[in-house]
DNA sequence: TAGTGGTCTAGACCACTTT
DNA sequence: AAGTGGTCTAGACCACTAT
């Protein structure tokens, strides 16, 4: 190995364990895409000697952030940068389960798709100056032929403008994904609150029920390994079917 | 150290890794009682020792012990079983959060305590065979002092069988401490599902709001360390001011 | 001062995958 | 056969707590 197979510089004298530093290292480059999602990092022993510690110590920075969904090591082959696949994407952050505890697989309907401005509100949970273009997709999602919510998701324009020209048709079910692949966004957290709301008179007609139905609002934002928010969505969803499940630890 | 501080006969060869194999005969010691929460475990190198692994084995099965919620270490002390002081009974469990993100201290009104015969559903939930007993108790939870929700507790009798005697004005705010106190049993994990419903008289005179207001259903099994229901709790909260927050990852 | 957990290192061997 | 991550061991030193 020559001076020119280094990642990086060898650790310097910093605050906190050492392992930790390595660990802030690395989310740099994950940040800065030195790798990319799908992408096979060096080895633990490359990667010791990139960073002038021990095996060990690289091993400790990994396995966090393994536990923390951004890595996922493969016995025998290397360590890959998680990659939001259609699987991940679909059952990752999406928490419905029907009364067996089995999750469905949803299919979406885009019913509109387009740029403008942002209101108010808009712009304050993005994080983003008052008038700021984003990308607003309108859609509906069904489980079993049945429909399931209805949802209004919200983007800053500036990290997916050319989405507002994807004809609503060709926008896919697993829309992690297309951030992932099209636009090198990728989500890694997200915060939820939920409510309990009625079905106006729009969501009835979507959702097949009658105005007044109880309704559960989910009002997610998500975010990018920066904290950087990168999606708002407000979901409407029928409970009758479907439950919204929690694991508490 | 002599034979007598062994609290185990040394590992025998078995079946997965070692430190896993570490890990669930510790989690049987929890089990029987061996340590009680509050208690200290024995030092590292004494389990070491004791089950004739290295230290950093012992180590890596209280790493995932303390990851689960199960132990906490304390440096320059020791490691200790976890205890439902009324600090993590409030907050732990409890996922309610105000616009600001905050959560509300609730403070909460017994109405009703007793015990009968478990219906099916009831039954069912726990595990229970028909008709077994059951302790029942009804009540409202406040914050802020407004209502917040009602709540109705099933809890299987052959384990709480004198609560139902304890008078509703002396049942604490935070229940899973009197749980493990005073019938050591202790809640370590839980599920919830939630769904939107809509008042009923019942509820709307309790909550203070109009019949046909939409509320946050909550419906929560929860578990002790062998994975046996110890609680099944359905609770039906306003979400004007407060709302059920998640963290995905 | 002694004991505890927290960090860091070094090396051996195993299981799995690729070539 | 070579390289990868997975496990297990052993020992050094540090930070914190109790006495």
């Amino acid at each position: 190995m020559t001076a020119a197979d280094l990642i990086d510089e060898p650790m310097r004298p910093g605050h906190g364990p050492l392992y930790r530093q390595v660990k802030q290292r690395i989310i740099r480059h994950l940040i800065d895409e030195t790798w990319k999602p799908g992408d096979m990092l060096p080895s633990e022993p490359r990667l010791a000697e990139s960073f002038g510690v021990s095996p060990g110590t690289v091993r400790r920075a990994l396995d966090e952030l393994v536990a923390e969904n951004l890595l996922v090591r493969h016995q025998g082959k290397g360590t890959i940068v998680c990659r939001h696949d259609p699987e991940r994407s679909l059952f990752h952050f999406f928490r419905m389960v029907d009364a067996a505890g089995d999750r469905p697989t949803p299919s979406s309907r885009v019913l509109a798709c387009g740029r403008r401005r942002a209101d108010r509100a808009e712009a304050a949970r993005l994080g983003l100056p008052a008038g700021a273009p984003v990308v607003v997709i309108d859609r509906t999602r069904s489980a079993a032929g049945r429909p399931l919510l209805v949802e209004r998701l919200v983007l800053p324009g500036r990290l997916f403008g050319p989405l507002a020209a994807v004809a609503p048709a060709e926008l896919p079910n697993t829309l992690y994904t297309l951030y992932e692949e099209r636009f090198g966004v990728t989500v890694y957290r997200a915060a939820e609150q939920l409510r309990a709301v009625t079905a106006d008179a729009r969501d009835a007609q979507l959702l097949e029920v009658a105005t007044g139905t109880p309704l559960l609002e989910i009002d997610r934002l998500a975010s990018n390994l920066d904290g950087m928010p990168v999606e708002w969505r407000l979901s409407r969803c029928r409970t009758d079917a479907y439950r919204y499940r929690v694991e508490l630890v």
